[in-house]
DNA sequence: GTGAATGTTAACAG
DNA sequence: CCTGTTAACATTCA
């Protein structure tokens, strides 16, 4: 369920809902049930893989890690983290980690660095980059303080388009080609997002969990790279190593 | 049936 | 805030 574009149709999905009362809340999160009960929800939003329940004045945070899932209208057998009920209507999520933060979200959250946001500022993202000279390509586009939203296939695919190696050194990637990176992670999730909602994301893959690239046919390396060992998918044919 | 995976944090070892 | 490994979450898909 994970990775930015699926939150943002999360929240399109969600968005019925807005500025409906809460009759009641349940589930095991460890977060007061009542203080929800009977509470006008403001807004949705989401930064990254957060997506936010917005109330007067606080905000109830949902993060799906790997197997999080969400319901609409009717439960399934698994006990949920969170259940809101409305008059005639009930949304469920399972399996994931659910937080209150107090006060203003803006005080919380840099908007900027959200990949999927009006907001997203490429130049900052290259700007913070800067002091990251030294760690791979792969592990820095897995970075949520600069890259939320960013997943495991967002970054093997944008690596793909960008033409660039994951293990290649963030200070050894010329700045032209380190500007494509940035841009290709926010076009590819843009892409993801439409591609998701049509059910066509998976054939649409270029080199993720594929054995050769969709488009070229040329072979496919899968690789745990970097300090976050998470699986790299590349094609050495098309993608240049900086190092 | 088996294993891997769109993610993150906490606990623990050295 | 030393760094690296492991477990936990308990689902879904190939």
């Amino acid at each position: 369920m994970p990775e930015g574009p699926s939150i943002v149709i999360l929240k399109e999905k969600m968005l019925y809902l807005k500025h409906k009362i809460v009759a009641e809340a349940s589930g095991y999160a460890e977060i007061d049930m009542d203080a929800l009960s009977h509470k006008k929800i403001l807004d949705f939003k989401s930064w990254g893989k957060h997506f936010f329940i917005c109330f007067t004045d606080f905000t109830i945070r949902i993060h799906f890690g790997l197997f999080g899932s969400y319901q609409f209208h009717e439960p399934k057998k698994v006990n949920p983290k969170l259940a809101l009920h409305f008059n005639n209507d009930d949304v469920y999520f399972y399996v994931c980690t659910i937080e209150r933060i107090e006060g203003a979200l803006e005080d919380h959250y840099d908007f900027s660095a959200d990949i999927m946001s009006d907001e997203w500022d490429p130049k900052g993202a290259l700007k913070k980059l800067e002091a990251l000279a030294e760690k791979q390509i792969g592990d820095v586009l897995l970075d949520q303080h600069i890259f939320s939203g960013v997943g495991n296939i967002i970054k093997n695919e944008a690596l793909y388009r960008a033409g660039v190696h994951p293990e290649s050194l963030v200070g050894k990637i010329p700045s032209a080609r380190m500007k494509s990176i940035v841009k290709e992670a926010r076009a590819y999730s843009f892409d993801f997002l439409r591609w998701r909602k049509d059910d066509q994301l998976t054939k649409n893959f270029e080199v993720y969990r594929r054995t050769e690239t969709r488009s070229s046919g040329k072979s496919v390396i899968k690789k745990d790279t970097g300090k976050s060992k998470r699986s790299s998918y590349f094609s050495v044919a098309e993608q240049k190593l900086y190092k």
